[in-house]
DNA sequence: TGTAATGTTTACCAGTCGGTCAAATTATCC
DNA sequence: GGATAATTTGACCGACTGGTAAACATTACA
């Protein structure tokens, strides 16, 4: 007599990883693309190249993957604003964040536009996460940026405002790939076009709050 | 015997404009949320108050009525953006252009997510319109901004990121516009954040954009 | 007011959806 | 190698999907 699911055993097998690591790929594929209501049992089982049974027999149900693929992929997420240091220079600290939020909108677009797919869709699945871990995390690292600003390292800004303005910028570059490609032409893609938009939005960011010479922030 | 449908009559009737208003109104509210796959006649016709068969014979098809949705909000969504004047002052047209573009955020989300699911999932039914009429506009708009940094008016930087940096900033307010209640609490909501956001990004911009005195442009 | 055109609804269809079941197959371990 | 547990599959289910047919109701207009 079989365990009923996989989840129930104590100890996961060797084959068990594989495949879920196998499926949680597929679907991030799938959920990335069509959203949660969008995406199919059907499809991700198809891209896995699994049966829909087989699929179902490591995830009880669409939500129980949706939620796994979510959990593991939030932690990676927010690691370049959790590197963000408050010990550190701020020029080099916004320059750094702005370069790896960059660097993630380009090699794991994926992940961004399954946020983007659930934030847009009213955040049913990860309200939780927004308003516990992630709303903390930004209180934490906007009381830094506004230290910065009291000290007059840099320009007073709200630093709300500005973790949103360095999110949008940069995961704009996932999300929103095609009208980017659309508007931009065939001419140059991949690393061009990283590299122009990393030197763009440094600037944007570097001179729109470094401290004006010519009118003193004391 | 009935005309096969309402779009076969050279006339429109009285009724035929509002049914088409009233479906219209209830599909933007239903697909700017769910997408086009993760959206269903169903809850259109019920949003619309109205039988399903009913909807159907006004909008053949559930493309259909998505492809009018796309068609007439595409003019109106893109105004800010013509309405960009080359003559004008640079500084005071960048401005303006974030302030028109933040209240559409404000007045408009779900045109905004509208358009933000269709090319987050691939823009699979307005490829043409990004390739060309948008392309086209951005094109025009690119090289006038190009001019300003020529004149040395505004810094010297790329136009088109410029461009898709005041999109995402801007529609971010909109688009995700749960996430961004998250992280900033119950506390300020409505004008109070849409005036913080306004305050921020002409800061960002105008600085960021501005030819430093202690650096002169020539 | 009559009648033809327009508008609305009920009943229905075939295909797809998420998910179950039991039987068959494969891996594990003594 | 055999028993036992883990894995995989085909057949299937009821609910829902986009869409149709045809009868019925309403409107416009001569």
């Amino acid at each position: 007599m079989a365990i009923p699911r996989a989840a129930k055993t104590q100890r996961r097998t060797r084959i068990q990883e594989e495949k879920e690591e196998q499926i949680l790929e597929a679907a991030l594929d799938v959920f990335s693309v069509s959203g949660f209501r969008g995406s199919t049992i059907d499809q991700i089982a198809e891209v896995a190249g699994m049966s829909k049974p087989n699929l179902l027999y490591y995830f009880r149900t669409k939500e129980a993957m949706h939620r796994a693929l979510i959990d593991r992929v939030l932690f990676t997420w927010l690691e370049p604003l959790r590197a963000f240091n408050a010990q550190g220079n701020p020029e080099s600290e916004i320059r750094g964040y702005i370069r790896r939020k960059l660097e993630m909108a380009r090699d794991f677009p994926r992940e961004s536009r399954l946020f983007a797919n659930e934030v847009l869709q009213g955040a049913p699945h990860i309200e939780d996460e927004l308003k516990g871990p992630l709303k903390e995390l930004v209180d934490e690292k906007a009381a830094v940026i506004r230290s910065w600003a009291k000290a007059g390292k840099i320009v007073k800004c709200d630093p709300y405002h500005l973790i949103f303005s360095i999110w949008s910028t940069t995961q704009h570059y996932a999300d929103f790939d095609v009208q980017v490609r659309a508007v931009l032409g065939q001419g140059q893609s991949g690393e061009g076009r990283f590299e122009d938009a990393a030197r763009f939005l440094e600037q944007l960011f570097v001179d729109g709050l470094s401290v004006r010479t010519n009118q003193p922030a004391s």
